[in-house]
DNA sequence: TTGTTAGTGATTGCCTTTTATCAATATGAT
DNA sequence: ATCATATTGATAAAAGGCAATCACTAACAA
């Protein structure tokens, strides 16, 4: 049988950190905002909580090249990412061109998935 | 004054591995291939020759999101990878959708550069 | 309320990739 | 050929991210 799973204060907050968030978090960004609510809050919990969550299906990982994957939660469809150069911060985007990758790669080859990211710099940090 | 830098066995049987792979090779895939030139070589001088080789803009890293940086030459133009889920490997991609990506950003933001990752199987993977 | 046990927090340890160290070697100007 | 020193190779060890440990706490069924 599979292990029973308790509610706690400190996966509420967590979750609710994941909920209001519009990009992919860090491990870090989420300990740091969830502490907030819990302030006994330890760093071990946040990755076991995104271990679970994953797991679960409620939460996925989002990798940006070169650097520690994030996390977000899987109910926002596809999409992709947008990593600033000033700030570091990671937004969503809304669209994709799923469409127009047909034929980049070689003959033979089969495609099952892509990535799509854009750098530059976010609102804040373009003005 | 800029150091001296001089030709050695090693540097040049790292250029060379670099010059006829197609794809972006990992540290250890060009110790393992350079060795065959120079079998004294060592892992560290790899990573300093590639050091060298991107301060001088022959050579750049290649970033594959939840995988150790690769590296290729800087030679080939513009253009996007395709890693296969099965072997690991790193293929070119030929062409770029760039223009297709005009829109994808939120209004404010400022696009400078972009990453596009196709995943899949390879030919001889697919097969 | 009580007991069982899942969950927590602090810490240590691990693993992989990369850099630092340093004595020995080899390049290239003279 | 000689010399100054850039470069090398083996090794140790940093760095970063994450999992394991373990005693303590707290959720929740009875």
């Amino acid at each position: 049988m599979a292990i029973e799973r308790r509610t706690t204060r400190q996966k509420e907050a967590i979750k609710a950190v994941l909920e209001e968030q519009a990009g992919p978090l860090l491990p870090d960004d989420i300990h740091r905002l969830a502490v907030k609510s819990v302030p006994s809050l330890g760093i071990a919990t946040v990755y076991r909580s995104l271990k679970n969550l994953q797991e679960e299906g409620q939460v996925c990982c989002v990798e940006i090249p070169g650097q520690p994957p994030r996390y977000e939660r899987t109910d926002k469809g596809h999409h992709h990412h947008f990593h600033c150069r000033n700030c570091g911060q990671v937004f969503d985007l809304q669209k994709c061109v799923a469409g127009g990758l047909k034929g980049l790669a070689p003959a033979g080859f089969r495609v099952t998935d892509h990535e799509i990211i854009l750098y530059g710099f976010c609102k804040s940090c373009a003005s």
